[in-house]
RNA sequence: GGGGGCGUAGCUCAGUUGGUUAGAGUGACGGCCUGUCACGCCGUAGGUCGCGGGUUCGAGCCCCGUCGCUCCCGCCA
């Protein structure tokens, strides 16, 4: 008989009844009955209940086993009597009668417990990281996303692509975060830096003729951490194709997240292939956000145009971008619950307020009490004729912001933001469009929450295209990229080429084949058709700033190996990380990472970062200059 | 760098208006119990109330500072 195993704690069915076996695995729970002692065995693959009596040879041994010592047991499969099996169990029908019980290591009183659903403090968690990965919650999150990554890469291969590894210790990229820095021995006062993506090296790879790469790729960014944004490190289905175009890359990666996605979503539906394609300025205005939750049925309006009226007298959204966010079902909110919107808007969003108007249905008893202005409204826009009123009831908008519009206004809101009665709509206005839209944006999303628009059980996916190529930095008063600085413009080469400082509008109003991959709000890649043309290249980076010389030596590599014959080409880099998240059902990155650090970065289990002695230093001739503390 | 929340037994938490010896559950330890599967019952141990200072006759509770964790903004695909 093995040492330690004939089968898994998983695996012991009926047909097994009689069998001589032997299980190792921890104490998942103990249950002394005094005269007979039930140990719930437990390892990877499940659990099965061990029982001894008393006077069974092995008993003292077996007695002495607490919670999470490892044991191996060995005994006689027997059948569980009707009313004792647990049918909650796949290996509820049996039991192992114990005859031979064997501690291999024992457990101190454990700082979490593994049995049991409770939540724990995050940093307990971390520190005992190894007990948490115990427990079945993080435990089968963990295999899910080796199952995600496999299938993944299944996937991928099926498609032609090829898996090739890239350097780790490499030069700075600038994906626009802070680099992670590598000393260099060899070459004093000299670094390597951890790449913030294999952007340079893969699109060296299609110069190189290999035409479809993919990589699950470490990632390193320097950057501070958020909940869905690990600290340091994080991986990346990176890919990229040759002879492409934007439609090519989408119908490459479409049926890989929809694969995955359905293979995983246990009831839940996927968005099918082809998914909806968005325009950044579309999703700006109807989502305000470039990352639009789908699943929220809001949609925004811009209303800029209705409050510029010159019937129109309310002072504060004159001269203003504005924009209508309908609250479906709100009317009905009590007074309290706008005020609470309200003061979210000014303390959260850092805006003067949030409007709004209610719109409620009132009936009257024949169409000639209708309100003149209304009838005249409805009819202007369609609505109904005047002289076919048969409708008794009509919209009243009422609420703060009601008395300063006419009916017509108020009329003409409504059927721009295509509210009906019981609705709220509620305004975001700015000076700043953005401003205007991103706050729209923000309220969409606390309404589709607050209001239970958002249904569980869909994965609603959308590209956004169409990036701008460029953007304005106010503070410091330069074009700078928006994106992706390797994207190719949307833009003939020719015209792009003489393109000049005193050109802003033709600059910003540029976009670039340069795309977003969103599932439910949550961004998962982002991709472009690289820019593999050397001329425009630095023409790109000088727009924004960078002098020939500094891009020439910045990017050697790339755009030397462009002067020999680069194909077109383009890629993108979903996010395993988050992937995993959706498809685990979890607000939290650690909840589907096996070693996660800290939001400030530290490895609690293993003690990173910590200090280097003094030889290291010196080999690697560095000196540590601290901080100044107060 | 900024803002919000939290910090009480190994763990999860309660703790009234500032008032006697800071409680419960769970875990640990001991005892009882032959069918449990979150077993049950009895008992024991376990506390620098994050830390420092202040107000007060008296502080877990109020005030100031500080540290730690977490979530968010900045930053970052």
């Amino acid at each position: 008989m093995h040492a330690y195993r004939t089968h898994t704690c998983g695996e012991l069915r009926k047909r097994d009844v009689g069998s001589h076996v032997r299980l190792s695995g921890w104490v998942n729970r103990r249950r002394d009955h005094g005269g007979l002692l039930f140990i719930d065995l437990r390892d990877h693959y499940g659990i099965t209940q061990c029982v001894i009596e008393p006077d069974a040879a092995a008993f003292a041994e077996a007695d002495k086993a607490r919670s999470e010592w490892v044991l191996t047991l060995t005994g006689k499969v027997m059948a569980r009597s009707d009313d004792t099996i647990n049918s909650d169990m796949p290996t509820g029908e049996v039991e192992l009668r114990i005859k031979e019980a064997v501690v291999q290591s024992v457990a101190q009183e454990l700082p979490i417990p593994v049995f049991g659903d409770l939540d724990y403090p995050e940093d307990t968690r971390l520190k005992y990281r190894f007990l948490d990965l115990r427990r079945e919650r993080l435990h089968e999150n963990v295999a899910l996303r080796s199952k995600v990554i496999s299938s993944i890469r299944r996937r991928m291969i099926e498609q032609g692509f090829t898996e090739f590894q890239t350097p780790i210790l490499t030069a700075s990229s600038p994906e626009g975060a802070r680099d992670f820095l590598v000393p260099s021995r060899l070459h004093p006062g000299k670094f390597y830096a951890l790449p913030q993506a294999p952007q340079q090296f893969k699109q060296l790879i299609m110069v190189a003729g290999f035409d479809r790469y993919f990589q699950i790729a470490p990632c390193f960014r320097d950057e501070d951490a958020r909940a869905d944004r690990s600290p340091g490190e994080f991986y990346q289905l990176d890919l990229e194709m040759s002879f492409v175009t934007q439609d090519d890359v989408f119908a490459a990666v479409e049926p890989v997240l929809h694969g995955v996605f359905e293979e995983f979503a246990e009831g839940r539906s996927v968005s099918p292939a082809p998914f909806p394609r968005i325009a950044y300025d579309e999703a700006m205005l109807k989502y305000g956000v470039d990352k639009p939750d789908l699943r929220n049925p809001i949609v925004i309006a811009d209303v800029t145009d209705v409050f510029a009226r010159a019937d129109v007298a309310f002072k504060a959204f004159k001269e203003k971008t504005v924009r209508a966010i309908p609250a479906p079902g709100a009317a009905a909110q009590p007074r309290s619950w706008f005020d609470k919107m309200d003061g979210w808007a000014r303390s959260d969003m850092g805006a003067p307020g949030l409007g709004y108007i209610v719109f409620e249905e009132e009936a009257v008893n024949t169409p000639d009490s209708i309100p003149a202005a209304i009838a005249n409204a409805m009819e202007t826009h369609g609505v109904a004729k005047k002289s076919e009123l048969k409708h008794l009831r009509f919209l009243r908008g009422k609420g703060p912001i009601a008395k300063f519009l006419t009916e017509e206004a108020i009329q003409e809101l409504a059927r721009l933001a295509n509210v009906k009665a019981g609705d709220a709509l509620f305004f975001s206005a700015d000076a700043k469009k953005n401003r205007a839209a991103l706050l729209a944006g923000a309220a969409r999303t606390r309404l589709g929450r607050e209001l239970g628009l958002i249904p569980e059980g869909q994965f609603k996916f959308c590209w956004i295209v169409d990036f701008p190529m460029y953007e304005w930095n106010e503070d410091e008063k330069k074009i700078e990229f928006s994106h992706n600085p390797f994207s190719m413009p949307q833009y003939d080469r020719e015209k792009f080429l003489a393109l000049d400082a005193k050109d802003r509008d033709a600059i910003l109003g540029m976009k670039a084949y340069q795309y977003d991959i969103v599932c439910n709000g949550i961004e998962l890649s982002s991709g472009a058709i690289r820019n593999h043309d050397p001329d425009v290249m630095l023409k790109a980076f000088e727009i924004a700033g960078y002098a020939r010389e500094e891009t020439e030596r910045k990017f050697a590599g790339m755009l030397n190996a462009f002067r020999y014959g680069a194909p077109p080409h383009g890629g993108t880099a979903p996010g395993i990380d988050r992937i995993v998240m959706l498809i685990a059902g979890v607000e939290n990155l650690r909840e589907v990472t096996m070693f996660p650090m800290n939001q400030q970065a530290q490895d609690l289990m293993m003690n990173a970062p910590s200090e280097a002695s003094l030889k290291q230093l010196r080999e690697l001739h560095i000196r540590v200059v601290l901080p100044e503390t107060k």
